[in-house]
DNA sequence: TTTAGGG
DNA sequence: CCCTAAA
């Protein structure tokens, strides 16, 4: 079926608009199929259950960490891919298994008929752009990642790193830039080029990202690797610069910017294509509601359950979801009625650490402490925390307390950094925005003994030397960001603090294996967990040039990083609050405008599809576009609708050129005047019908409605 | 999961 | 964009 699909898209141009859907039945059946979706969450699955399993294991020894790490890496890297091979598509690159996935707006050429697109299209440089891209897919990730224009960097504690390069994401022509699409197009396109021959001359020297020190690399790939979010760096290590790609069809397709959901892009060939639907989207969305779910789930009393999530109880979640989701609305509604946060605090990582090599110096003498609600923050936090609570009996001896008083924190330091050219209004909000993630995005609390970290949460206090006789003068807590604003005890976790818009996606899939109960190994640097965000933050992070045309001002404040701990006073563990919550999880999505070339993307597709058959149209031209869902497009061509049907004063944004709303009129007129019939027996005479109305399609509609 | 609409 | 009812 899918093939059949493929082929009517190709080779007919307006002609068969009509093409006869299947029932969803089979539709579905056709689309489980594809076992992008599925394999991905296998991976997954598997992932979290080594996870799981390295965790225990790193509990008895921590010396089997450092190969645990490794299993992990190696599962993760190769899981997915082999059953790519399986599945035949062997030659998926590595980025789209990780659920990498880069928009592409991909017009088939044959499309181009008759209408305006047609010129438009013609402007690419289809040959030359067409082997850019193929290259650049090749490379994948690197390229990107390497981008172009690098506005903010983000370093992590000490770890500086990789983070840097994966800041930027080379922007895609069709991102959202008010740019004229030709333009866009053009300028995307130079630029991928370039980003691809920089690559290649960089490649060598393994260092894409141009981070210096290529060790920190590996970590960090690996780190980001295991975070599963992190999808792309497989490719670093892996990255053929020249590897030759099979060819795809005419398709050209636009790399556009995708933030929220992964934000990694690479071209996929079309041929892949089908293969995999919207994973990324449902597979984020998925994750969201599971998210969600669990939020409700386990949040509303702090209850603590057990903080080894594994898949099962991933797997119960979401079979529960309905239930949950009921439960959420009668307990949150309230406070915010549409957005439903998601409590990561609850069941997020905090048995695991993220080890960060930064060990806060100067311990702080405790003594009591406690403020606000970290009941149940403690709660979680099992021991340790407990211990910080206040005087609680220290687990093994029972017979002594150990008091702390906690004067004040270690905090992170933020590092920052924005371009030469940005405003100071810019930095002021970046700045602001870098701490607001921070404070409001939940924190975790990290153990010091003599300045080192105490990673191990199972030990208790006795054990780790902190009781009466021991030095507490020696003992210190650091305060450190955590995604999900779950504070954890034990361990510093230096993170990206996601910034606002950060989204989801990746945000969920790293809080979802944190959840899992991902281990890190502790010999991996400190970021194993963070990496997930870093990489996410990264491309949030990084606003495209052309992007910053509407919304770049907002994106470049957006990416910041965090450093490793430092002190800061006063920050009382704070529970967290519906806002930090609130902003982490259940963000609104970060306005996208659609860019011409979407549009003009979006109405060729409909113009062949039709309206109500959304899903088809995000397959046939954003298929690739992440961040767009059916559910996007449907709301874009209402806009449209509405657009084309105003004066042109009263339009907004960057406006669309007229002709495409004239398109989009004749197409609207077209289908819902057809609507009704399409299917039937007709559709041989609707097909001419349509072909002829098509045709001459061009800039005036059908005048059939 | 998709579609269709309201907000 | 989000949220949902229906399908």
């Amino acid at each position: 079926m899918v093939l059949k699909k493929r082929l009517n898209y190709e080779f007919n141009g307006y002609h068969l608009p009509v093409i006869p859907r299947a029932p969803r039945s089979i539709r579905r059946r056709a689309s489980q199929k594809k076992s992008v979706e599925d394999s991905q969450i296998c991976a997954f699955e598997l992932l979290a259950a080594v996870a799981g399993k390295l965790l225990h294991e790193s509990e008895s020894s921590a010396s089997s960490n450092a190969a645990g790490g490794k299993d992990l890496f190696c599962i993760h890297k190769h899981g997915p891919k082999q059953q790519l091979l399986e599945e035949g598509k062997a030659f998926r690159s590595e980025c789209l298994d990780q659920g990498s996935c880069i928009e592409n707006v991909f017009i088939p050429e044959a499309t181009a008929q008759g209408s305006s697109l047609k010129s438009s299209l013609k402007e690419f440089p289809h040959g030359k752009s067409g082997s850019a891209l193929e290259r650049t897919s090749n490379v994948t990730s690197p390229n990107f990642t390497k981008n172009v224009a690098c506005d903010v960097k983000l370093e992590i504690g000490e770890s500086k790193t990789a983070l840097e390069n994966f800041p930027t994401k080379a922007d895609g022509g069709c991102s959202n830039d008010g740019e004229a699409s030709d333009c866009k197009m053009e300028n995307g396109m130079e630029r991928q080029v370039e980003a691809v021959q920089k690559q290649n001359g960089d490649l060598t020297a393994a260092n894409t990202c141009g981070s210096k020190d290529p060790t920190e690399i590996c970590v960090n790939t690996r780190a980001l690797i295991s975070s599963e979010s992190s999808v792309q760096l497989p490719l670093y290590s892996s990255a053929v610069p020249n590897a030759s790609f099979p060819k795809h069809r005419i398709d050209v397709k636009l790399v556009t910017r995708d933030d929220d959901e992964n934000s990694f892009r690479c071209n996929q060939p079309s041929t892949t294509k089908r293969a995999f639907r919207p994973r990324s989207c449902i597979g984020y969305r998925r994750l969201r509601k599971m998210l969600k779910s669990k939020y409700w789930n386990v949040a509303p009393k702090l209850k603590d359950y057990e903080l080894s999530n594994t898949d099962q109880r991933m797997k119960s979640i979401c079979r529960n979801r309905k239930t949950i989701y009921t439960h959420e609305r009668c307990e949150y509604e309230a406070p915010s009625k549409r957005r439903k946060l998601i409590d990561h605090s609850s069941t997020d990582v905090h048995d695991q650490e993220a080890s960060s090599e930064s060990i806060s110096n100067i311990p702080e003498k405790n003594m009591k402490r406690d403020k606000s609600g970290s009941a149940a923050f403690f709660h979680r936090a099992n021991r340790v925390s407990t211990s910080v609570k206040g005087h609680q009996a220290s687990s093994q001896s029972k017979d002594c307390h150990v008091k702390f008083s906690i004067k004040s924190f270690r905090v992170p330091e933020l590092y920052i950094e924005i371009p030469e050219t940005a405003t100071v209004g810019s930095l002021k909000r970046t700045v602001v925005e870098t701490v607001t993630a921070i404070l409001g995005g939940g924190l975790r609390v990290g153990v010091l003994l003599q300045g080192k970290k105490v990673r191990d949460d199972n030990r208790t206090l006795l054990q780790t030397g902190i009781s009466h006789c021991g030095n507490l003068d020696t003992l210190g807590f650091t305060l450190e960001p955590s995604f999900s604003q779950t504070t954890t005890p034990l361990k510093d976790t230096p993170m990206l603090v996601p910034c606002e818009a950060h989204q989801q996606s990746p945000r969920s899939l790293s809080s979802t294996i944190l959840e899992l109960g991902f281990p890190h190994a502790s010999g991996v640097p400190p970021l194993v967990t963070n990496t997930g965000n870093h990489v996410e933050s990264t491309h949030e992070l990084l606003p495209s040039p052309a992007n910053a045309l509407t919304d770049g001002a907002v994106r470049d404040s957006k990416a910041l990083v965090v450093v490793p701990p430092m002190s800061v006073e006063a920050l009382a563990v704070v529970p967290m609050n519906h806002e930090t919550k609130h902003s982490i999880l259940s963000q609104r999505r970060t306005r996208r405008p659609f860019s011409v070339i979407e549009v003009e993307a979006l109405v060729e597709a409909v113009e062949k599809l039709g309206t109500g058959r959304w899903r088809d149209v995000k397959i046939r031209s954003f298929d690739s576009a992440n961040h767009r869902t059916y559910v996007d497009l449907k709301d874009k061509w209402k806009t449209l609708v509405h657009t084309a049907s105003i004066s042109a004063q009263q339009r907004r944004g960057e406006p669309v050129p007229q002709e495409l709303l004239d398109r989009v009129l004749a197409a609207h007129g077209y289908w819902s005047q057809n609507q009704s019939k399409q299917h039937g027996k007709l559709q041989a005479d609707l097909l001419k019908f349509s072909e002829d109305q098509m045709e001459q399609l061009t800039p005036d509609p059908p005048q059939t409605s």
